[in-house]
RNA sequence: GGAAGCGUGGCAGAGCGGCCGAAUGCACUCGCCUUGAAAGCGAGAGCCCUUAACCGGGUCGGGGGUUCGAAUCCCUCCGCUUCCGCCA
């Protein structure tokens, strides 16, 4: 969420930059309605201030003057009733303008609306396609290599639950397990904390990370009598919000949090779009990676974080590159993000495997993530996240970039101690 | 789910409906003292909103009510504790 007043500075030019990804910002309705609650305010405060004189004077007013007192205590009580009245209604309206409005774009982001307008920034290994993993025979897809190996059986998962939903069976299953703790692992050699964090969440929580108010066709929700709770659709809500309302001392950071969690998307909005296989779940597994730090270093954390998720895809020899994702592109919340693109030679193409954004002080702003320096200085922290690896979309990467020609998989060495297993053969 | 109790500042812990943003202790900051430190003495300090700033307002779990006036009385919600039931 933004602070109105930076908002509306020229300096701040948020016109614009909103405009670059496609959000027309109406600074007049807001200026004006940010001086309707300010001036609504304003005249509450004042009358509850004489409201606090004048009662105060009752105690001590003679019996001649104590009626005409009392009678102006009582008119001024109405004054400040409706003020306040006028004012949360004021500020509520305020509160719903700013809770949609997106975060702003770094000016680094390149222009444009799609992916094909993103940056590309690196490319590992350097060729691309990448040599290694270009295979001389036909390359087979993850589905069809999958179930020739007896490890994924989607029709069943259908079901149970539906499409979008996967079993996994077998090494499969195992194979999700190794990767998991794999995962983690690194995150922990690069100084990230884990964490087992509650998968359903309330309202309050979903609207710190900005997936609400906007965002609530996207989210799975459970109702039991009044109890509402939304299934999360990536560990980054929980972990950014462990910090909601809490003020951080500037010394204790940057925070590195890590979660392996179940991730919960209804992906409304995507009939048809990666209906084979295991790219688009409504269900999936993910290690996600979390920084809190201080506002002025979130870019250079930003570069710091990516390459903790790529990390992880070097560490198991699967081809990558990163973007730098355009600002019509971008998450709700982000001001820079980049996308970690896996080489997927079923599909012939690099495929998004992981995102990492920069969030500056959007998030930290409406969960109430404050910081204090160490000479008293007060403000909001920035948050970073990254995926660290999706479970799911990795093993596609897996096994379409591990495949032989008699259709086996090899298992990456540094994933071997975690699997007990050096291949995947057919059934 | 049933019963009882409790929610006050960073922590602990007082608080007759008005003099309470709130005693006291610890912790904290700045002075004095000291070669230095500790102790001692003195002063100060929370957070939020509004404002260029000052002023002003709010804040004793949240919300509502009674009253000229609520930390203090009433209602309600939330959370915590203990006991019972159920349960991974």
């Amino acid at each position: 969420m933004h602070d109105p007043r930076v908002l509306l500075d020229p300096a701040t030019d948020a016109v614009r930059r909103l405009a670059r990804r496609g959000y027309a910002l109406d600074a007049a309705s807001l200026e004006k309605l940010l001086a309707q609650r300010n001036a609504a305010i304003h005249r509450g405060d004042e009358a509850r201030a004489e409201s606090k004189r004048t009662a105060t004077s009752v105690r001590t007013a003679s019996p001649d003057e104590r009626p005409a007192l009392v009678e102006r205590a009582r008119e001024l009580k109405t004054v400040v009733a409706d003020a306040d009245v006028e004012g949360r209604a004021l500020d509520a309206q305020l509160q719903d303008l700013l809770l949609g409005i997106p975060n702003l774009p770094a000016d680094d982001v390149p222009d444009g609306s799609s992916d094909d307008d993103a940056e590309l920034i690196r490319t590992w290994p350097s060729s691309s396609p990448p040599e290694p993993v270009t295979v001389d025979f036909t390359a087979r897809d993850h589905v069809e290599l999958g179930e020739r190996l007896g490890i994924l059986d989607l029709p069943r998962a259908t079901k149970l639950s539906g499409p979008r939903f996967a079993v996994l069976r077998g090494r499969g299953a195992k194979l999700e397990r190794a990767l998991a703790r794999y995962f983690l692992d690194v995150a922990e050699e690069n100084g990230y904390t884990e964490f087992s964090v509650p998968t359903l969440v309330n309202r309050e929580t979903m609207t710190g990370t900005g997936q609400l108010p906007k965002f609530e066709q996207d989210l799975f929700k459970t109702g039991v009598a009044d109890h509402e709770l939304f299934l999360i659709p990536t560990a980054e809500v929980p972990l950014t919000n462990l910090h909601a309302r809490e003020t951080l001392a500037v010394d204790d950071l940057p925070l590195a949090y890590t979660a392996h969690t179940p991730c919960f998307r209804s992906e409304a909005g995507s009939y048809g779009r990666d209906t084979r296989g295991l790219i688009r779940m409504h269900e999936f597994s993910k290690v996600e990676l979390v920084r809190i730090v201080e506002a002025s270093t979130s870019r250079q954390e930003l570069e710091l974080l990516v390459t903790h998720a790529e990390a992880v895809l070097r560490g198991l020899g699967l081809a990558y590159r990163v973007v730098k994702l355009a600002a019509g592109d971008m998450g709700f919340s982000a001001q820079a993000t980049y996308d970690v693109e896996v080489w997927l030679p079923g599909q012939q193409r690099y495929r998004e495997i992981a995102s990492a954004s920069d969030c500056s002080t959007f998030q930290a702003r409406r969960a109430g993530i404050r910081t204090r320096a160490s000479d008293g200085t007060r403000g909001f922290a920035a948050t970073l996240n990254s995926s660290g690896m999706p479970i799911g979309r990795t093993l596609v990467a897996l096994l379409e970039q591990g495949q032989q020609a008699d259709g086996s998989v090899r298992i990456p060495p540094a994933l071997v101690p975690y699997t007990g297993f050096e291949a995947l053969e057919p059934a």
